[in-house]
DNA sequence: TTTGAATATATGATTTTCCATATATAATAG
DNA sequence: CTATTATATATGGAAAATCATATATTCAAA
């Protein structure tokens, strides 16, 4: 992946709080993330929808849900990359993580496995 | 420093590269700059004032030159973040950096001791 | 038909680039 | 020593390109 187009997708307000609460959490849906960063539902489709064309997010649909989650096959660096920032910047999703846990009825997930 | 101003200060061509070559060769000057990225002068001085104003690089001026450093005195996150790219990303540098090695009569740094 | 999510279009805002010019230091001629 | 010229870098202003947002609409699943 182009170290450009990486940084691109990181750029941005919305789309990096996005992408770190979902490397925290491990997969969120686009109402959890609504709920979380208090932004309206077509505009954080929007951002998602930029993140999974550029391959940094994967998406799965369960029912009327999709959920996404940090594409397993990105490369080892901007994997790491990300878990860094996560690391170093915990206060910067702080809020959007209260707002994420105050939310009532957050959809279950289907286990992955059995 | 703000994680999304920092990827934004990343998040250009001409930044990216500017800072890659300059954290691999610990210091460079505009027109070795220029020489390397073959691009105007005029544009990259835009964007090293860019990365100056967020203190991303410091400036020495020696003489008719002006040196650029990564400034020192970033956090440690980003520091790193900028020494995983370059490692994780030479290619991207690479005719850069054979540009720059055959540039002649590159400016002499004054030694910065005795 | 209701809920969750995606997209199209238009618009506004920010960024990037280019050209011309300004400043600052250095080198040279008189 | 002073005036002139050359070199290195910075910046002002305008044009072009890119990006983000809101609103309205559509699609898909239950």
């Amino acid at each position: 992946m182009n170290p450009v187009q990486f940084y691109k997708c990181l750029a941005d307000d919305t789309r990096l709080r996005t992408l770190l609460l979902i490397a925290y959490e491990g997969e969120l849906c686009v109402c959890e993330l609504t709920a979380a960063l208090g932004l309206s539902q077509p505009k954080i489709s929007r951002h998602l929808a930029l993140l999974r064309s550029a391959d940094l997010l994967q998406d799965r649909r369960q029912g009327q849900w999709v959920f996404y989650r940090i594409n397993p096959a990105l490369s080892d660096w901007t994997k790491n990359i990300l878990q860094d920032t996560l690391q170093a910047n915990q206060q910067f999703i702080a809020k959007d993580l209260r707002n994420l846990f105050q939310m009532g009825e957050r959809p279950e997930r289907a286990s992955l496995c059995c």
